[in-house]
DNA sequence: ACAAAAGTGTTCTACCTACACCCATGA
DNA sequence: TCATGGGTGTAGGTAGAACACTTTTGT
């Protein structure tokens, strides 16, 4: 505790009593993946009250002796593969005493990626669900896809974050069927590709995919440059078609 | 508790187990101010151990019943007077199980901005540093203090922030001054006058300031159109001159 | 009149959107 | 050879940095 507490806290009679063992935190994750072009969240259907029937974000309580990025990680390796999370942040921390019917329980609320590419074996209570259109959902947990939701179009236009999203290597229209998603707004590929690879965030392969049976010529294959996020532009991009 | 909990953590052996009472909480503000055109945080001066005599962010524990906005408003309410916070967003959580040396203390930190104009009293163990020479600091408070300074900035170019910074009615050149201080680098004052303007952010109140005693043209003042933060521009702007 | 500070006008450039056009392939 | 999808070239627009120039004041 910092010293200054009960200097602080005794000077003012209104300060509330701290509990003494501290409050109950729990870890939840709002994992995101792009699926037949739309962008989807991991949830939970609860099958025992409060909400019973209703959806929630996978996560659970913190470990006594665990950090908070350690604790998520950990819990959704019950749900998605570990290896298959390309991008985590922290996104907010939510602590309204009465955000819990059970008590009062802080949640530290965490933003997760998954590429297209892959389909993690989930257990049958737990379905992926459009993020434009979620289920009944208990506590704030449609607050903080929301939230999610925001973080990850923002920064999809200032950091390479694309990366978490598509497979390791991709065309340009798969690409931008991606940010379209993940945007929801249209995005054109001719233009994506010019303003990816002057970022320096993707290069080609030098590999095509060859044309399917309708023809058409062979997209060549890109892939992202780094695997982690890079804040690429401090500045502006892809704003919706029309300067809307 | 969400009721996955048990089949999930029953199915993972290496779960942790979660400390019965749950972990003890802070709150924790990164307040800056500018002042003397220096962008400078509110740091109290530890009078005991651990890390006696280094300083450190101005907060405390989390009150049994009390949310965390309301908590941090509290307690900054004992150092800086409470209607001079212009500006209170949440920053970061971290729970390193190590980050304190009296055992687990999870911190959920503010950011909070001062206006310029305004000197609140502040107790004799507290002071104000200039952000970018931060003296000897406890915890994992001075990195908190860099994730502060990093918000701030990056919302100055796509916000409104500056309200927040700047007294209710300013001139261009102090205006520019204030963006100077907090970004770190020169804002000229005539293009950050119509890029403000532009956005809508700004408005002449149509007074003026007359010159001093070296003379000059007086000095428009103008304000800010709103006092809560908006997205101005989802975009860019003010990058450091010479394209740097 | 001259210095000082504020404000305006103008140019230059970067970057992006939109769109027309060209290229490679399958049937 | 034509339909299909990928890729290139280019024109137009917007925004901001830089800087010269004008305006308004004090001495």
């Amino acid at each position: 505790m910092n010293a200054h507490d009960t200097t602080v806290e005794g000077a003012a009679p209104r300060a509330p009593a701290p509990a003494p063992a501290g409050a109950a935190h729990e870890v939840l994750a709002v994992v995101f993946q792009i699926r037949q072009d739309r962008l989807s969240v991991l949830l939970w259907r609860r099958a025992r009250p409060p909400f019973e029937g209703r959806w929630s974000l996978p996560g659970g309580r913190l470990g006594a002796d665990e950090g908070l990025d350690d604790s998520i990680r950990r819990q959704l390796a019950q749900k998605v593969d570990v290896r298959d999370l390309t991008h985590l942040e922290q996104l907010e921390t939510r602590g309204d005493p009465c955000r819990h019917p059970q008590g009062r329980i802080l949640a530290t609320a965490y933003l997760g990626l998954v590429p297209a590419d892959i389909d993690p074996l989930v257990p049958a209570d737990t379905r992926w669900h459009p993020a434009s259109d979620l289920p009944p959902m208990g506590f704030d947990h449609a607050a903080i896809v929301h939230s999610g939701r925001r973080r990850l179009r923002a920064k999809l236009s200032y950091t390479n974050v694309g990366f978490a999203l598509a497979p390791p290597e991709f065309t340009m229209s798969q690409l931008s069927r991606y940010y379209r998603a993940a945007l929801g707004h249209d995005v054109a590929a001719t233009n994506l590709r010019r303003v990816l690879l002057r970022r320096g965030q993707i290069e080609e392969t030098g590999r095509f995919v060859p044309s399917g049976r309708s023809g058409g010529r062979p997209a060549a294959l890109f892939r992202f440059r780094a695997r982690r996020l890079e804040i690429t532009d401090a500045f502006a991009v892809l704003r919706p078609p029309g300067g809307a």
